[in-house]
DNA sequence: TCTGGGGTCCTAGGACCC
DNA sequence: TCTGGGGTCCTAGGACCC
């Protein structure tokens, strides 16, 4: 545990609306609600005027028209958002190199690896101002909420304490005060689903968690969950202020208007946003091994889908390819509520390939056979194959599908296919150092 | 006419490997 | 003619967060 609050949590106040309302004036001080303006859209965010008619995130659109019938209602103008939160970011960065972006409105500050300074509290609090001052000077007047603790728990809780438009310090040693009478519910991890659960163990305050051991959470809980919230209930976060984390999976899902039962509509729409995928795993300059589809059913279950290669790609020909198959396989007549396209398994490297599904599996040759002209991204250890499109390597295989590249020094380059085999087996790298 | 979209992390079972 | 054990990878689902 640290011994000064040198973690900071910066909190934009009801940002996307208040972006709205400083952009357009006639805005101001009335309600307004940004979020899916159809049939099935929710809440993304409501500016504190329509909080007061009891509109919130995550609340469906009608029932906030409902509750609210006068505010704006609009569709998120996410440019605009992106470029307040890198003024606001950058503004982070000149406090410290460390700074942790949970969203476009939210990140922690390791004030303890910035340059030297006082952290004492008083000077804490004084740098908390300076920083909502400026943040609003460059942002054209948004307003942000900044908490102060010893770890990152503490400083999300000072900052929800602080809102809006405030600072809040948590003096080291107060951690456990402070939080002792907050719902459990304000435990990062603490959802619907944990919170029913600790009901039963007649939970419901912190200092109720606080009486529980950590065994009797793990059992109710898991390990993992059991053995966090206990140590959170306890005010003890190690956490790390962590930057740059790797992005670990890039995907496009969309919900219908009304639900699609046409399997011809629904591989359009499937394609549409594979290839969206692919753009924007291209743009990163990533390549992807696992490609997943997601499906919900008119009664709102849901499904996923997923298979995953050695060989990586961002072409959108494969993403698409794979997911099609991959719908195939899945019940649509009922009519499908929503359906989407991920990719994971990212990496940095380009072992693409193409896919032809439909193909038979080639032939695995010796590898003597084949005049070595080894493609860039050939794995180490596979094998030569061979079919009607000619001689290759094996590029890639596992889970039922073999990736060649047709390419030797005598035949020059040629097209990589991906095969559906019957044997995940096919191919296998070669050695046994047991 | 209930219930978005973009993510992260965890669990659990089975296959596979040494 | 019970029973290996440990590790990793993959798939599917679920909880959670903003």
């Amino acid at each position: 545990m640290r011994a000064t609050a040198s973690v900071l949590h910066l909190d934009l106040d009801a940002f996307f609306a208040a972006v709205e309302q400083r952009d357009k004036p006639s805005l101001r001080g009335r309600p307004v609600i940004v979020g899916g303006i159809g049939q099935r859209g929710v809440v993304s965010t409501a500016s504190y005027e329509a909080r007061r008619f009891g509109v919130h995130s995550a609340m469906p659109t009608h029932e906030a028209r409902r509750r609210c019938p006068n505010a704006a209602f609009l569709t998120g103008r996410f440019d605009a958002y992106r470029k307040a939160s890198l003024i606001v970011m950058g503004l982070l960065r000149e406090l410290s190199p460390l700074v942790e972006a949970l969203s476009l409105d939210e990140a922690f500050v390791d004030l303890a690896a910035g340059p030297e300074r006082s952290l004492a509290p008083d000077d804490l609090v004084g740098l908390a101002g300076e920083l909502r001052a400026r943040v609003a000077a460059e942002t054209g007047g948004l307003t942000a909420s900044v908490g102060l603790g010893t770890s990152k728990f503490i400083a999300k809780v000072a900052s929800e304490l602080a809102k809006p438009d405030g600072v809040r310090l948590v003096r080291p040693g107060e951690e456990v005060a402070t939080i002792s009478g907050l719902p459990a519910r304000a435990i990062p991890g603490v959802g619907p689903a944990t919170m029913e659960r600790l009901s039963r163990l007649g939970v419901e305050k912190v200092r109720d968690l606080q009486r529980l051991s950590s065994a009797e959470l793990v059992r109710e809980l898991g390990r993992s969950a059991g053995e966090t919230l206990f140590q959170l209930a306890q005010g003890i976060d190690e956490r790390a202020v962590e930057p740059d984390r790797d992005t670990k999976s890039i995907s496009v899902e969309d919900t219908f208007e009304h639900d699609i039962a046409d399997p011809g509509v629904l591989a359009g729409i499937l394609e549409r946003q594979a290839g969206q995928v692919a753009e924007r795993l291209s743009r990163a300059g990533l390549f992807a091994r696992t490609v997943t589809i997601k499906l919900r059913w008119p009664d709102f279950s849901s499904v996923t889908r997923s298979r995953t290669l050695l060989g990586a790609t961002d072409r959108p020909e494969a993403v698409t390819a794979i997911a099609r198959d991959l719908l195939g396989g899945l019940e649509t007549s009922p009519g499908v509520r929503l359906l989407g396209v991920g990719v994971s398994g990212l990496v940095g490297v380009a072992q693409e390939a193409l896919f032809d599904l439909a193909g038979e599996a080639p032939v695995v040759e010796e590898r003597a056979a084949v005049p070595d002209r080894r493609p860039a991204g050939w794995l180490p250890g596979t094998d030569v194959v061979h079919d009607e499109l000619g001689p290759g390597w094996v590029w890639g295989s596992g889970h039922g599908v073999v990736t060649v590249r047709f390419e030797t020094a005598e035949t020059g380059p040629g097209p990589v296919r991906s095969f559906a085999v019957a044997d995940p087996a096919l191919h296998r790298p070669s050695g046994d150092d047991h």
